[in-house]
DNA sequence: TATAGTTAGTGTGTAAAGAACACTAACTGC
DNA sequence: GCAGTTAGTGTTCTTTACACACTAACTATA
């Protein structure tokens, strides 16, 4: 019978950090430097650091790839890591961050070869460790969670179009929505309020911007 | 700047495990035996053995408690302890289980002084560690997961009337259910199918029988 | 300054789903 | 055979979801 309890294993954080850009949902990713994963691509995270909270932790890899913080953070699933360095045992708490496109701040360090966002339907097809199946689950927990939450507001800046917000759940849930049934939904639900004023520079006809009515999270049935 | 890597976490894994009982839903609970939470109730769990996977770990601890194996298992969130001793870190790997009322068989060991179900809406209120709140998250998430998902299959033993399926459905959620519109929803959705007999011992009309279609996790809207 | 190009903004009708509601059927124990 | 108890069944109404097409307002350029 097996009695042996661990007392050394180590806690990873990794974090899947998405924007919408372009109609496209990007995560970032980190190029790896260092054996047995060097040259793979993965997500960034790292071990847990003395005095640090789960949640700390991932707002900290958050902070130093992209220099954005107050967004919205969730702990997605906690991870048992077969794929590691067999000297000890690693589990990984994965995390999903939503950012603004605009607002990020790539850091490059020499830790890394590269820093980038990948276009989630163009990543390698094999990341490091088992970044792959975090990577898969967290798409399919951001498209449900932006269905019944108002999480959505963490992929936009403080003013928006309903035109910018309707493509920003077509990109997450990958499918196309009725722009009048759209914008009917949003605005009867008090998810966003307008704020007056009207877009500017594109060659058509100025939007009305709106901004959120809140960016807590909330539960909100949207579809 | 504090960049000391945390090397030697210790990983415990709790276990929620849920059984609807006379019209209540029960969680299991175990009466503490060691300082500093002696006398206190805490959730069933302990730290992972070696080569012991977290989902693994669960299922030992629900079987080492109950005897129940191959039932509705599934990672709730991970826990920073912050009221675990101080000496060294503990993070807790939550865990839900369902389990039918019959078929259980709690096992008393002398690690406790006790083990038994505890009605959730009347558990004391204080538990050791953090298990208050991992025991009112678990709740939330079983309320919310037996609305999509077909997971009540593990509350109930093989057979069942559509009564008390039912009930099942209404314990969880804490609400009543409106019975023609109940069965008319889940035949509609193939969830179940008669076996073709009948209940009978009731001073009463005997039920007809039924299994479900699929005791393996599936998306499913029931409401 | 007229026009072509582009995105913004708006309402109605139809289909599907959800919610409310009450009686008869079939058995047991006395 | 009667009282007690749970099983089983349809219809109507309300609400929500879905499909669908044109005009408005601006910019750039010819």
């Amino acid at each position: 019978m097996n009695n042996i309890v661990m007392n050394n294993v180590r806690v990873a954080v990794d974090n899947c950090i998405f924007a919408v850009r372009d109609g496209r949902l990007e995560v970032l990713l980190i190029q790896m430097k260092k054996e047995p994963f060097d040259f793979a691509w993965a997500l960034p995270g790292g071990l847990i650091e003395a005095g640090e909270t789960l949640d700390g932790a991932a707002a900290r890899i958050l902070e130093q790839q992209t220099g954005v913080r107050d967004v919205y953070l969730e702990q997605l699933y906690t991870f048992d890591d077969r794929s590691r360095d067999p000297d000890g045992r690693v589990i990984s708490v994965a995390y999903v961050s939503l950012i603004p496109w605009e607002g990020r701040d790539l850091k490059t360090t020499d830790k890394y070869r590269a820093v980038q966002f990948w276009d989630c339907d163009r990543v390698p097809s094999k990341l490091a460790y088992d970044h792959r199946e975090i990577l898969d689950y967290a798409r399919n927990r951001l498209a449900a969670k932006i269905q019944y939450t108002n999480c959505v507001w963490s992929l936009l800046p403080e003013r928006f179009t309903l035109s910018e917000l309707q493509n920003a759940y077509e990109t997450v849930l990958n499918r196309n929505l009725d722009k009048r049934n759209f914008r009917k939904k949003v605005l009867s639900l008090h998810l966003v309020k307008p704020c007056g004023e009207k877009s500017s520079g594109g060659r058509h006809r100025p939007a009305m911007l709106y901004s959120f009515e809140s960016r807590e999270p909330e539960l909100v049935e949207v579809f």
